[in-house]
DNA sequence: GAAGTTGCTTCATATCATGTACTACGAGTA
DNA sequence: TACTCGTAGTACATGATATGAAGCAACTTC
């Protein structure tokens, strides 16, 4: 197994998250705007705010850089070419 | 060779950053935000962000999270605890 | 079954941070 | 001289954050 997926033997830092907001996670761990998230998931830009927002509080994290970095850790997405 | 330095088989993309900026990106790749950059380096906010700003310029990036993810393909930093 | 609670999804307003586009100036240098 | 670099600034546009709240489904409890 990957040392970068969650071998139940630590609690998964995203089990707090909604499904919407795991959706969102991997998009802002992308470089996404709010515009771009929103476009992608046919909702406002203003809830694709809040998405981040609450995924950011969850995590304890300060800005969405962080929230990409915490996202990369986490293995949620891989370092690609965008 | 780890497969994300650079084997000089391939153009380094940071060649046009100049030493300053260099010690920017780093810190742009951690999450920092501009005004904590700016107390780190004993410079003004307004003037990380004129550096952020030529360094996202320079590498053809949209904010500052890509700069991030850039930076971690790259290899200019690990993947570290916060 | 009506009322209350809780969580999720959605959108909005207001404020703060970031991005964009410049100007400027001294030190160093090709 | 002309250039880059490092520094700092103004002004405005755009993006991100803080906070509130409406609508809905599921669930409990009376």
């Amino acid at each position: 197994m990957s040392p970068l997926t969650n071998g139940s033997h630590r609690p998964d830092p995203l089990e707090h998250l909604s499904p919407r907001e795991k959706e969102i996670l991997p998009l802002v761990a992308r470089g996404m705007d709010n515009r771009e998230i929103g476009k992608t998931l046919f909702i406002s830009e203003k809830t694709a705010k809040n998405y981040v927002t609450s995924i950011r509080k969850k995590l304890g994290l300060k800005n969405r850089t962080q929230i990409a970095l915490f996202a990369l850790k986490e293995g949620v997405v891989e370092l690609e070419d965008s």
